[in-house]
RNA sequence: GGGGGUAUAGCGCAGCUGGGAGCGCGCCUGACUGGCAGUCAGGAGGUCUGGGGUUCAAGUCCCCAUAUCUCCA
């Protein structure tokens, strides 16, 4: 047998199919396009299941492709085997309702055995158990003999996922040699052990599964077939597992020369180095197609997968960030293949260098709170850290479990996992529950749905923007109505409209329509099922009638504007691209005629550079004047001539396209204006973050600029003349300002301290001896609770032991203030309970410490009364 | 989409059941000093994120907003 490298087995894999006359097709982004149903392509198929389906025509018949894939459901296994990964590569070739099973199979044992050179003894096929006609084609066409050729059941050998397309598969296994074997005498193809591995699965996809659980045979049957790259390289290469492939093992050979340690040594540490090995992978790849780290769907993969691979890296004692470099390695060896590694390389080390520091800042804080733990726990004498004070630093703070679990075990302590575990289950039934809930809220009924599926809505918008209908519909209340008089709020469908029904972030028109009999204002239209428009509408003359005609009349001015800003939003989404990087996507949108709103996927704060650069490029390419053309073509076109498509958005066969030029160019259903000058101004408002990873840029143009601009101007003025100064003074007025507040600030707070000083001179005259303590309660005038406060201080010192009870009036309320020295707190005086009880003739309350407290009271008339009562209560304390 | 946390001096943070805004580092001034974070003395520096509310009294309690961290889906 040949050693192969991985690269080249996936060369060589891919040029044996074209020979085949198979269209060689690039490995599609790890994120789905167009398929909701998937969060991270997990198989070579995944991309090409419109193909399938038969929702899109595919550009041949038969394809192969090797195809970067992410599963993560068993990342906990990764590491603790030799076999788990997240990250791995599919090679395939497909037939959509073209060639069959006998192809398929007799191409497979040719690519197996002549370009692979596999010696036929060392191979196996696996077929399900009633399929006759694979076993023939293995039995007659091949030669394969009898005891070669395995059934298996329907649990290995028929694909199956829910309804749809289904069928049974035939799997090719490479016998390793009784010294892998588990010794069983009836070790065999299937077994568990590690002697028999299967690399190829050719599925036959010939049936379709109805909701009845009835196979219906396909007219035209497929071929889809999946070989791990990585597993085929272990054969080739003689090696036990996909850590030692070539790749991958430079990649493992790196972190080990990191860590300085061997790899095969230690077997717990090798755990750590496999995970590091497989999430770098995952990571690198992912960030290359356009994830970022953040706090839900693939960015939450993402993030998970990177801390891990951090947190392993610590276990393995290596210091600093160090994935960031370790993605460089990835690139290395997998950028031939996978060029989009190379041109982004920096970009990606840079955002996951970013995660990495990030995750340390959180890890440096947990630690920090579980220290914390620890002393008390060791305090309290428990050995067992609650489940509830583990799940906080998890939910909370971010800090892993595991780490918790080490550093406690360092300790000889332990968590309570049990309550840990349920806290988990809470905090994931409450985010079920809260989906489920905004799920049937979601289930608004369309109350058009009377209408059919033959009463459909016609726009007729991006050409003109008056036009006559038919009135299909009214609803008014909650009810279907024949007919609405003036003053009603109704809902209206018409047969064809001018007005544009809200969607994707545009909003919906408004206007007026009318014929003789009547006269509505259209404030709103929204979608409804079937793409209706639904206008929502008052009448405010006369009567309509189904039935009628209605001459459509869109507010202009309005719709331009929206327009304006519409095409606008396309020329911030590209110069922002330009300014940011390619990563930059479109993350929602809302366009109304007062201002546009973009949100988009980023790292970090813009910069005010950047965002002067995004403004200023954007305010330069509306100089040019650039004609915006708008027209309609096939989904495919669209996207060979570059056109930029959003995740997730759903597009039918026929799309519209928004070409500016040759500097934009989308596909976008919305309304835009003929030439980007009618733009006018470009101008941000403001940049914010909503999300992690996401940010959001608010903008106005044409005429809402100059608004703005003259709103930013009269305020200046207002503040100018306001300080008496001019705008170019503005700063140093302020400065000035702000300086001799302080000095004032400082002076009078001089001032006071003198006069508190003269004042107490006058106090001390009044100083009364009650059981031998000196004690000083007097009425004062006009002083604040701090400046009363700083008096008694004063006089504290000055009697050097002794009571004293200030009050005083300021702005119609009392301040009450009481002290006490030591020795005189200890033959029984407290100032706080004197002063609540002081305060209360005053109509207030208060409290503190012994040696000092604070009240207030609302009724300064009484405050002789509150002087006397708080002699009293002195002089029961002293007594 | 749902939950939890944080915001106090230039930086890192403390501030308990409401009742004198603090600590460490840094900065400034002076003195001492052959040292790896030199020592001592003195000093400056605050819209306690913003806005409402409760209270005699709010950094502290409540509500709203903003920023930011984090978990789940």
């Amino acid at each position: 047998m040949k050693n192969l490298g991985l690269n080249e087995i996936r060369e060589m894999y891919l040029s044996f199919f074209e020979s085949k006359e198979h269209l060689r097709r690039k490995s599609a982004s790890l994120v789905p396009i167009n398929d909701k149903s998937l969060l991270l392509v997990n198989s070579g198929m995944a991309p090409l299941k419109p193909y399938f389906t038969g929702d899109e025509i595919p550009p041949s018949k038969r394809m192969t492709s090797c195809q970067k894939c992410i599963r993560t459901p068993d990342i906990e296994n990764v590491g603790k085997t030799a076999r788990h990964g997240t990250f791995f590569e599919m090679l395939g070739n497909f037939s959509f309702g073209d060639y069959f099973k006998e192809e398929a199979i007799e191409w497979a044992w040719e690519f197996v055995t002549q370009v692979m050179e596999i010696p036929e003894e060392l191979l196996y096929a696996s077929i399900y158990e009633n399929d006759d006609e694979a076993y023939e084609i293995w039995n007659k066409k091949i030669g394969l003999k009898p005891d070669r050729i395995v059934r298996l059941g329907k649990k290995d050998n028929f694909w199956e996922h829910g309804l749809g397309p289904c069928g049974p598969c035939s799997e090719i296994y490479f016998d390793r040699g009784p010294k892998h074997g588990c010794g069983d005498v009836n070790c065999a193809v299937g077994c568990e052990c590690d002697r028999y591995i299967e690399f190829w699965n050719l599925v036959f996809t010939q049936f379709n599964k109805d909701e009845a659980g009835v196979y219906h045979p396909l007219e035209n049957p497929n071929i889809d077939t999946g070989m791990g790259l990585e597993r085929m390289a272990t054969i080739m290469q003689g090696v036990n597992s996909i850590f030692e492939v070539d790749t991958i093992k430079h990649v493992l050979d790196t972190i080990c020369s990191l860590a300085g340690i061997q790899y095969g040594n230690d077997s717990k540490l090798d755990i750590s180095v496999r995970v590091i090995t497989d999430h770098i992978r995952s990571v690198t790849f992912m960030v290359g197609d356009g994830v970022l780290p953040g706090n839900e769907g693939r960015g939450y993969v993402l993030r998970r997968l990177l801390r891990r691979a951090a947190r392993h890296g610590k276990i393995l004692g290596i210091k600093g960030t160090f994935l960031n470099g370790l993605s460089r390695e990835v690139g290395k060896v997998s950028g031939q293949a996978y060029p989009e590694l190379v041109e982004k390389m920096d970009y990606i080390a840079k955002v996951i260098k970013i995660e990495e520091d990030k995750f340390q800042e959180t890890i440096d804080q947990g630690l920090n709170m579980l220290e914390e733990e620890v002393k008390s726990m060791r305090s309290r004498g428990e050995a067992t850290l609650p489940g509830e004070v583990a799940f906080k630093l998890y939910d909370t703070f971010g800090f892993p479990l595991d780490l918790t679990k080490d550093i406690l075990e360092e300790e000889e302590l332990s968590v309570d996992e049990a309550i840990f575990n349920e806290e988990m289950k809470k905090q994931k039934d409450r985010a079920r529950k809260a989906r489920h809930d905004k799920h049937i809220g979601a289930w608004g009924e369309d109350p058009f749905e009377f209408l059919g599926m033959d009463s459909l809505t016609e726009f007729l918008g991006y050409d003109t923007l008056n036009n006559e209908g038919t009135v299909l519909g009214i609803v008014s209340g909650p009810e279907a109505a024949d007919a609405a008089s003036k003053g009603e709020k109704i809902l209206l469908v018409l047969d064809q409209t001018p007005f544009y029904a809200e969607s994707g972030g545009q909003v919906g028109d408004i206007g007026i329509m009318y014929n003789d009999n009547c006269r509505l204002q259209i404030t709103d239209v929204k979608k409804g099922s079937l793409g209706r428009h639904i206008h929502h509408g008052k009448v405010l003359e006369g009567t309509i009638s189904t039935g009628e005609k209605l001459h459509c009349q869109v507010d202009e001015i309005n719709r331009m504007a929206i327009a304006r800003n519409h095409t606008s939003t396309h020329l911030l989404h590209k110069a922002l691209k330009e300014v940011l990087g390619f990563h930059v996507e479109q993350a929602g949108s809302l366009v109304d005629p007062y201002k546009l709103r973009f949100d988009f996927n980023h790292f970090e704060k813009l910069t005010e550079e950047e965002l002067a650069e995004v403004e200023m490029k954007i305010n330069a390419v509306i100089q040019r004047s650039l004609e915006v053309e708008k027209f309609e073509t096939g989904i495919d076109e669209a996207q060979k001539m570059g056109a930029t498509a959003l995740f997730g958005e759903k597009y039918g066969d026929r799309v519209r396209v928004v070409k500016i030029k040759d500097y934009s160019m989308e596909l976008c259903g919305g309304t835009h204006i003929n030439n980007i000058s009618q733009i006018g101004l470009f101008k941000v408002l403001s940049e914010a973050g909503i999300a992690s990873g996401v940010r959001r840029i608010e903008a106005v143009t044409g005429i809402n600029t100059l608004k703005y601009v003259n709103r930013l101007e009269n305020t200046l003025k207002e503040v100018t003349q306001a300080l008496k100064t001019t705008p170019d003074n503005l700063t140093q007025r302020i400065e000035d300002i702000h300086a001799a507040n302080k000095n004032l600030e400082k002076e009078l707070a001089q001032l006071k301290n003198q006069l508190n000083k003269n004042a107490a001179g006058e106090i001390l005259d009044k100083v009364v001896e009650i059981n031998g303590v000196k004690v000083l309660a007097v009425k004062l005038g006009g002083y604040e609770a701090d400046d009363l406060r700083n008096l008694a201080d004063g006089l504290r010192d000055k009697l050097v032991s002794g009571a004293i009870v200030l009050a005083s009036d300021k702005d119609g309320k009392v301040n009450i203030i009481a002290m006490g020295t030591k020795d005189v707190v200890a033959k029984g005086f407290h100032a706080g309970n004197l002063v609540r009880e002081a305060a209360k003739i005053a109509g207030g309350g208060g409290g503190g410490r012994p040696d000092m407290a604070q009240a207030g009271g609302k009724d300064p008339s009484k405050i002789d009364a509150a002087i006397e009562k708080a002699i009293e209560v002195i002089t029961i304390q002293l007594g």
